[in-house]
DNA sequence: CCTTTTTAGGGAATCGATTCCACATGAGGG
DNA sequence: CCCTCATGTGGAATCGATTCCCTAAAAAGG
């Protein structure tokens, strides 16, 4: 309990003290065994648990921060001050002094889709360990946002920043580069700048490769545009590869070409239809697309795997629940995020540089194909 | 362009220029027809900006906060280096000051479902419009963590909560209420708190209607615990009074409960079916039971909607891939957390008491009932 | 032409922490 | 007994803004 001095005056028992000391008065009350300072008269400072322990503010900096000399006798005082107050020492202040604000910055594209939220998550999960927050920044797909949310972060004096994104641009990356705050990409390579990557080319390969296992000698590909280096560009080369390397042709309309949604696996199953030379797997870049091209497979009467086998890649919750269940590749996208955040932390207190950490991927057989 | 004084030397003219005036000196360099002071040498403030524009700093932050009598030439020498230098203040030291951070917390049980992320990024798209950012705070289901979120959030100086929660305890409202911080929850109703709901109760009532004008006198229900009033306890009752206002019986049996999850739907929809007095229609309150509740129907060779219709609630992106496409309710949380953020900006400006918005729903109707 | 009022802008305090520096003890060494 | 050194603590400067207060000049009013 705190300590009341001669000068305390008590004017009701049970839960409105008036508390005066060295000039500093408050009316607190009795709650849950701890004192309160009363709402509505400001937050309390350190200056308020400095004059309540009978210490200087430096003396409780010190004990705050586990720094310097202080005696048990006055490490005690300070501390039961703050247990009995509740005190917790503002952000704002010290990351004015320090220029540390335990704060991460996340750009991101959306978090309406299952691999940014999951990243997010493993991310929050491990940071919030080591009392960092995250602040948001969605750029709802707009790149012009990018920039501005860049801004947004460093005035905000971020300790460091996450950025998921699809189309790493060069005028971001060097804005990025300038900031002069530890950065983790996610999901893309980017030359110079610590990234953690899946590994989209081996994955899609070992996939085509348990296509060609399984017997299957057509394969048609459904993928997104190569702008998107990792999805568009990595995963493809995958698929060409293992086709390649195992003396199978490609037809060029076997490969398509869609954006992240369900429908537009739909239209791409339809296109690589229209052939003559009908493939009888297809492998699609990621869980969505597959999802559509299913959906036109059951229109026109197709059987999976029977007289179409198909993948996905990302391992969507919804995968497990389709008709037949998707064979896919799991990215393990929270895992991925506390890596993101375990990296990002050491590089924050050791100026590491550049690093490239690529994860694992499971490959789970379902039976769509 | 800055206007250097005689004082200025030009020792690189193209890209290093040292700057000296009125004992402020640093290493700019020009770039992209600006001036950006060197890396390293700590960021540019306000104090620089009124050096090199020649006035105090109390004339920038005038000019910064378009406050006070300041001059036309004053103004504009002032706006041309905050241009030049692209400086922005520091939020932290602004907070500090004044005690608005610009930054909104947001508490949410998790990211990865459709709703919640809707719901965010609705809520950054419009608070982003004012300047604010959002700072998460994902208790990734455990309610312990609640508390302790609302404790970082007030620390960080946050100037307005949203909460998006699923059951509301007793003791994280009176923790909130005693932060004095403006506060909107969204998806259930809490007394004395700016609340946004979703029409929870009329909404059901309307879809159970639509299965009995559509001729279903047997109807089945797939809800949640009741815990969760939104979901669990209005959405149920808004069925059984529709029921019971078309004098229709309800078999205990047909009123299963799960969670929230696609497996849990479908272990509902067996239950289900283990009656000898079988339904012709089941109302999912979310569209993962409704899924998983089909994908039992699949299995078991029953017709959708022929020998079960079915319908979910939430208009999941999924649902409009499903065969049959799945009939819904829409509540356009996009819209919701717009609203929410509107709700929570004009409460922070006019101390506006508790209030409920409720906000409207569309009913989707679709093949599968 | 003198007084009020408006306009302009600088100085200094302040917000809530951290941290350097100076000073005061007390213990130990010679 | 004096000197050094480890320990403990307070004072004051600082971080980067805002804002109150005060002074000065210009404009308006009589």
């Amino acid at each position: 309990m705190v300590k009341f001095s001669k000068s305390t005056t008590i004017i009701h028992t049970v839960d409105v003290i008036f508390y005066k000391q060295r000039g500093f008065h408050a009316i607190i009350w009795f709650e849950n065994e701890r004192f309160v300072r009363r709402r509505g008269l400001g937050m309390i400072t350190i200056k308020d648990i400095a004059e309540m322990a009978n210490v200087s503010r430096s003396t409780v900096s010190r004990v705050l921060n586990n720094s310097g000399y202080v005696s048990e006798d006055a490490r005690k005082r300070v501390e039961q001050v703050i247990k009995d107050t509740g005190y917790v020492p503002s952000t704002n202040a010290k990351a004015l002094r320090t220029k540390k604000s335990k704060v991460i910055g996340v750009i991101l594209p959306t978090i309406q889709t299952e691999t940014p939220s999951r990243i997010v998550t493993g991310l929050g999960r491990e940071l919030s360990k080591h009392g960092y927050q995250i602040l948001l920044a969605n750029t709802d797909h707009q790149k012009e946002k990018e920039m501005e949310y860049l801004q947004v972060l460093k005035i905000h004096q971020v300790d460091g920043i996450v950025l998921l994104a699809t189309n790493t641009d060069k005028k971001l990356i060097e804005a990025i580069k300038k900031l002069n705050i530890p950065v983790v990409v996610v999901g893309q390579e980017v030359e110079g700048l610590l990234c953690v990557t899946y590994d989209d080319y081996q994955s899609a390969r070992e996939l085509t490769k348990y296509f060609i296992d399984k017997g299957h000698r057509k394969i048609a590909f459904i993928g997104v545009d190569e702008s998107d280096r990792a999805v568009g560009y990595e995963r493809k080369r995958g698929y060409l590869d293992e086709m390649a390397a195992n003396g199978l042709s490609v037809e060029q309309s076997w490969v398509q070409k869609g954006v992240f949604n369900i429908h537009s696996g739909y239209e791409a199953m339809q296109k690589i239809l229209e052939t003559n030379n009908k493939p009888t797997a297809t492998l699609a870049v990621t869980d969505r697309l597959a999802i559509g091209a299913m959906s036109y497979l059951r229109e026109v009467g197709f059987n999976i795997p029977t007289d179409m086998a198909i993948s996905g890649i990302g391992n969507s919750e919804m995968s497990q629940h389709l008709n037949p269940p998707l064979t896919t590749i799991d990215y393990e996208n929270e895992k991925a995020g506390e890596e993101v955040a375990k990296q990002l932390l050491a590089s924050m207190d050791s100026q590491q540089v550049a690093k490239k950490i690529v994860m694992d991927y499971r490959l789970i057989i379902r039976e769509s194909v």
